[in-house]
RNA sequence: CGGGGUAUAGCUCAGCCUGGUAGAGCACUGCGUUCGGGACGCAGGGGCCGGAGGUUCAAAUCCUCUUACCCCGACCA
């Protein structure tokens, strides 16, 4: 390819409006140009690095067993009505209607869709188990799409949906796509971690996500240093302190902290660390009436976890301030649970502490040397705290470190939910009827990319993982336009590399120097030819990696063999 | 949804407070010089100042409404 056919669509600034790196990396390079909040037009630069993610995933599908289908992307309402969606969803669906006034919307998902054709088409066990999958546009109406590509409101996703008559069938899917994903991302070449998360219930490996890693990246994962533990952070189990409260060691006092509002403020005033106090959140319980969930000063609330227990309301809703008052007669910042007459719920941390400090319930108030048991009594307790870096593993091997990524797929083990509400059975074996049991695993495609480039990169732009860059070689000539033997050297590279397969990129702009660099170095092509005059006296050119410190010089002759080791060492 | 902000050339923005000729940089066109790290000079083209209404002799500028976009919104006890 030339770039006189092949226009590359760079700008120098950087976007105003683009806050992550992907982002403004993406626009600068030209790889998309934004229509509206939250929908990008993919230019062809861009479109280029998509198709590579979506073949390699298509490959692993398929290698996997599954097989291609493609589903419309907008769905009937009755489908979502049959599950109970089309109300619970809410306003991320983005609804229509058609000249007749029926209801639609543009497919989120489509567990509805395939469950439809699952349950028109399957039959009997015989048939199963039987995997899908499509690689589809989705739209999903975000309150504050951001980050470019990376939340967009319409999307590229490849969604795949198993059915099968057992749990140990269902298993083996999933066991077999966790392999496919995990190639996926090997094969792409990025740097990527498996992690749990698991819904709650029973536990196990029902649900994992893949995360990108990036310090940029939107969700923690913890992961053992010793074991292969690795779970969403919402989900990593905070083990409870070996050893229980001290004894008590000082006497309850009530002390005067005016002004004191928050657990940085006690510190100061009382020379105290944050661990050796307590904060009193409220949240709203099912029945309206606020309760209290006590963690240590030091740790931050998990609302994943609150939500999840008993009686608290979900989702889960800070009390405002005024009902704090009506309920306790102090406001935030002076609360504690001595004395506290709403339901309180202590994390198993703060329960473990002795002589500890906490707000008095009454404004400008704390006491301090409080004790479980005989200050305030330790009602209940629970996990309500996020893990933090350096906490004891959940699996009791090794210890907690936290890392940044971007979540770029998803697998799940749906059970019967969407074949016992859309009545998709088959007939087993002894005759009997029974709903399928599913299988629902989602990859990201266009969020990949946006990844890849915040994994990927550095301060002259975007540094391609070479199974996905665009193009893997770009040939510069210098001054072309000036030397006849430059310009035929280039042509004739070129020419030689597309025939031995390479995917070549010859700038035949007559474009500066520095303006090639640098542009082929935004847009992160992985290996660049530079023919300069001079080298092609000596019969050489020069080759450098798009990482590399130095270039080094190759023989003309040896110039296609040469990017042909490069490339397969990648 | 709540709060805040922005809207002026293709892009990034100044001008608005204090009403009176619409500007800069980048990009684009032409010519010339330059040519191994996003060149320089000269000359150009390009605007319903987001939209509607109002105030005024006069509105990008003041007022009202409207639309779009952007940012923030548990970690506080």
């Amino acid at each position: 390819m030339r770039t006189s056919r092949f226009p590359l669509n760079t700008v120098k600034e950087t976007p105003a409006d683009a806050e992550i790196v992907s982002h403004q990396l993406m626009l600068r390079a030209g790889l998309i140009r934004k229509l509206a909040a939250g929908l990008y037009t993919w230019l062809p630069l861009g479109l280029r690095v998509m198709r590579k993610v979506e073949r390699i995933v298509r490959e692993e599908m398929d290698r996997a067993g599954a097989l291609e289908l493609l589903m419309p992307a907008v769905q009937p309402a009755e489908l979502w009505q049959e599950t109970g969606r089309w109300d619970k969803y809410g306003p991320l669906l983005l609804r229509m209607k058609d000249r007749h006034e029926r209801d639609y919307c543009f497919g989120p998902t489509h567990e509805e869709v395939i469950t439809d054709y699952a349950r028109r088409e399957l039959k009997s066990y015989r048939q199963l188990p039987i995997t899908y999958y499509q690689i589809q546009t989705k739209f999903r109406d975000e309150i504050r799409p951001r980050f470019g590509v990376m939340r967009a409101r319409e999307f590229l996703m490849k969604d795949a949906y198993s059915f099968h008559d057992s749990q140990a069938s269902l298993q083996e899917t999933y066991d077999r796509m966790y392999d496919a994903y995990a190639r996926v991302f090997e094969r792409a070449g990025l740097r990527f971690r498996a992690v749990r998360a698991a819904t709650g219930e029973i536990g196990g490996s029902h649900s994992h996500e893949f995360h990108v890693l990036a310090d940029s990246g939107e969700d923690a994962i913890a992961f053992s240093d010793t074991s292969d533990y690795a779970a969403n952070v919402e989900l990593a189990e905070a083990l409870a302190p070996a050893g229980g409260a001290p004894a008590a060691a000082h006497e309850l006092e009530k002390i005067a902290t005016p002004g004191v509002r928050t657990m940085d403020d006690l510190c100061a005033k009382l020379g105290i660390a944050a661990a050796a106090g307590v904060k009193t959140l409220m949240v709203d319980g099912d029945d309206g009436a606020p309760v209290a969930l006590v963690v240590r000063g030091d740790h931050e609330l998990n609302t994943v976890k609150a939500e999840l227990l008993d009686g608290i309301a979900a989702p889960l809703t800070f009390t405002d301030e005024a009902r704090i008052r009506k309920a306790v007669g102090a406001g935030p910042g002076s609360l504690g649970p001595v004395g506290l007459k709403v339901r309180v719920i202590v994390d198993r941390a703060a329960a473990a502490l002795a002589d500890f400090t906490c707000g008095a319930n009454a404004d400008g108030f704390h006491y301090t040397g409080v004790n479980w048991g005989r200050d305030v009594e330790l009602a209940e307790t629970a996990d309500l705290r996020r893990v933090v870096d350096g906490d004891p593993s959940p699996d009791g091997r090794g210890t907690l470190s936290i890392a940044r990524g971007i979540e770029v797929g998803h697998i799940f083990q749906l059970g019967t939910g969407y074949s016992s509400a859309m009545g998709a059975t088959v007939v087993t074996e002894d005759g009997g009827e029974t709903p399928m049991l599913m299988g629902c695993y989602g990859i990201g495609v266009s969020r990949i990319v946006a990844a890849a480039i915040e994994q990927n990169h550095d301060d002259r732009g975007i540094v391609w993982p070479g199974p996905i860059a665009p193009f893997q070689v770009a040939v510069l000539p210098m001054n072309a336009h000036k030397s006849d033997a430059v310009r035929a050297a280039a042509t004739d590279l070129h020419d030689a590399l597309a025939a031995a397969g390479i995917e070549v990129l010859l700038d035949d702009r007559d474009a500066r120097p520095g303006v090639m660099f640098a542009e082929m170095e935004l847009i992160g092509i992985p290996h660049r030819i530079v023919i300069g005059e001079k080298g092609l006296a000596a019969g050489t050119v020069e080759y450098k990696g798009r990482q590399d410190a130095e270039a080094v010089m190759v023989k003309v002759g040896d110039v296609v063999e040469f990017l042909t080791q490069q490339l397969s060492g990648n």
